[in-house]
RNA sequence: GGUCCCGUAGCUCAGUAGGAUAGAGCGUCGGAUUCCUAAUCCGAAGGCCACAGGUUCGAAUCCUGUCGGGAUCACCA
């Protein structure tokens, strides 16, 4: 078993299950769990066992712990176990142990770390779905990391993963953007167009369409009926927005394997959309009425008006207020064509369906659980991951962006300015729900306040030994299997223990759906290897290699070679490059 | 007014399904380089975990309330 957390709660809990008491009574051991102390002092590993099972047995901690810890000593691998506080037991394992764990670790390669988490489960993550009006700009960045590292991290984590997008392609702003691109057209044309009106997309990133339809088309489309031109000249603008856009996320690196347009949801197949069957499913379950809404709490806005409306009575599963189906006009609203979507995606067999969202969303939370409760009847789970917002800085003075001039940052000059894989570390260096400073001055230098470097320094210094290791010992086979019971210093062992965390960072970073711990593990790895590295410059007995030793340099570079591994992966979930070398 | 998020060192933030003496970076102060890469390391100082109650063997973590900051609130997307 890979994870070292879960093996020694495994035993425990068998040395439990094994005991009289429990086979004639029987008492829940879910709370039973195993941790690695604060305080190194303490050991290798800790337990609650005895302090969680003193109420059901009605026992003193210290005295159910004496009995563990005499089962306990029994375990070959376990060199000490000892009561400790108000009733844990700490555990110290043989410095064996630790080495073996290192050649298992090596033996795994790759796949190290990736727990059995998810067991195959389907699981669909949706990110960025940006508007398809214009190209992506910051904003869109770190749900776009945050969506599409959680998506990475499952897949190791063991779930069937879709990573999908939404194309909004079928609201009212589609209809601005084609008549903005219009005006390009005619611009193209030669016809003076002044300057844009207002309530139409103003950006330069359309003039080279207009021009491309007025190459295509001549004034074809200029002399037609809007009727005949708007159409037209959507599908060639949602193409062309959605090409801008794929361009965009394959700088940052983001890739779906699933774009799904809204628009499929409206069309007509056989006698209805898509939309209309998944509001009758939810008629079915009596879940749909007309009628109308109460006016906001508060300040109600001025041009409030009460209509009766095609409502979804949300209420009934879990939301705060019954949400509008079709507009006052007879179209259905863009919850209708969530529905739909949910539905789909319901019907594809997904038992989980993620949204990473922006935190303006936050209304959205509740309407989502309580549409994947009425659609699936509780088989399913809407999970929805907020990111908070990105504020901009550079040289900490906060940048100024005006959507209405068109004038904001694009995320391509962001991947541009300071690097794909720091924009990515940085939006994962913070927890998704909390406020993110992004200064491009800190984030393009390149050193301690950048933690990017300062990780992938660790993994080009690893691949530095290695180089080294084979230009001073020309004959050393490096393939070789290596004796890591060689291994005895504590800086070295520390590293150990070190990598034995990640199976359990992963675990839990999948289940809470929070990649972030990813990258701060990643640093605390990474520090550690600089520690032991450093150590090496005052003690040159601690050094990585000896020519002399063959045996032992083996040995310790099969340290170097998981420790190297462990961070590409982790570098892989993030999203980053780890380079071998860094001149 | 409702809902959601946040409040931890001077600053920016972690805090592992409630655990032992609350951690890291930056900044400040003091050190380390004839050496496998100093983009690094070592040490010191710095805390009423916003506040008040509650739950329990045990709370930064869970519950209630208060204060402060942010987001959002019918037909838009």
């Amino acid at each position: 078993m890979a994870n070292v957390f879960t093996m020694f709660e495994h035993r425990i809990k068998k040395i439990i299950e094994d005991s009289e008491i429990y086979q004639e009574n029987g008492f829940d051991l879910s709370r039973v769990s195993i941790e690695s102390p604060r305080d190194k002092a303490h050991g290798d590993l800790a337990t609650n066992a005895a302090m969680v099972l003193a109420k059901p047995l009605k026992q003193n901690p210290s005295a159910i712990a004496e009995k563990l810890v005499l089962a306990l000593d029994d375990d070959p691998d376990v060199v000490s176990a000892d009561i400790a506080g108000p009733g844990f037991i700490n555990l110290r394992l043989t410095e064996a142990f630790w080495t073996n764990h290192l050649d298992h670790i090596l033996s795994q390669g790759d796949a190290y770390g990736g727990d059995a988490t998810g067991q195959g489960a389907k699981v669909n993550v949706e990110y960025v779905s940006a508007n398809p009006t214009g190209p992506m700009h910051v904003g869109h960045c770190r749900g776009a990391v945050v969506g599409d590292a959680l998506a990475n991290l499952l897949e190791f984590a063991g779930f069937d993963v879709t990573r999908e997008y939404y194309i909004n392609d079928a609201g009212g702003q589609i209809e601005v953007l084609a008549r903005s691109v219009f005006l390009r057209y005619r611009e193209a044309l030669g016809e003076d167009i002044g300057s844009i009106p207002e309530g139409l997309y103003p950006g330069d990133y359309l003039i080279p369409l207009g021009q491309e339809l007025a190459q295509k088309h001549g004034a074809a489309l200029a002399e037609m009926d809007e009727s005949a031109w708007l159409p037209l000249i959507k599908e060639a603008s949602i193409d062309a927005m959605m090409d801008l856009i794929r361009t965009d996320l394959a700088a940052l690196g983001v890739r779906h394997e699933v774009f799904f347009s809204e628009r499929d949801l409206h069309h007509q197949t056989g006698d209805s959309s898509a939309i209309s069957k998944a509001i009758s499913t939810l008629e079915e379950k009596g879940l749909v009425y007309r009628g109308t809404l109460p006016p906001p709490k508060g300040a109600v806005p001025e041009d409030w008006e009460d209509r009766e409306q095609l409502l979804f009575r949300s209420t009934d599963v879990g939301d705060d207020m019954d949400r509008a189906l079709m507009k006052s006009n007879g179209d259905f609203t863009y919850f209708a064509a969530d529905v739909a979507y949910f539905k789909d995606k319901f019907d594809r067999q997904f038992t989980e369906m993620i949204f990473v969202l922006g935190a303006d969303h936050g209304g959205y939370v509740k309407r989502m659980e309580a549409l994947a409760k009425a659609i699936s009847g509780g088989s399913a789970r809407a999970t929805i991951r907020l990111c908070q917002l990105v504020k901009l800085f550079r040289d900490g003075e906060p940048i100024k962006m005006s959507k209405r001039s068109g004038e904001f940052v694009t995320l391509r000059e962001v991947v541009d300015e300071v690097g794909r894989d720091a924009v990515r570390f940085m939006m994962l260096y913070r927890k998704n729900d909390a406020p993110l400073d992004f200064d491009f001055a800190k984030v393009t230098e390149q050193s301690k306040d950048n933690p990017v470097f300062y990780v992938q320094y660790a993994h080009a210094r690893c691949h530095s030994v290695l180089r080294q290791a084979a230009a001073d010992m020309p004959d050393l086979d490096l393939d070789a299997a290596a004796d890591t019971g060689l291994l005895v210093d504590g800086g070295e062992l520390d590293l150990v223990r070190k990598m034995a965390e990640f199976p359990r960072i992963v675990d839990s970073a999948a289940r809470t759906h929070e990649p972030h711990r990813i990258a701060f593990y990643l640093y605390e790895l990474s520090s550690q290897l600089h520690a032991h590295w450093n150590r090496g410059r005052d003690k040159p007995g601690l050094r990585f290699i000896h020519q002399e030793n063959a045996k032992l340099t083996l040995a310790r570079l099969a340290l170097v070679k998981a420790v190297s591994r462990v961070i590409a992966k982790g570098l892989a979930i993030v999203g980053a490059d780890a380079p071998v070398e860094m001149r």
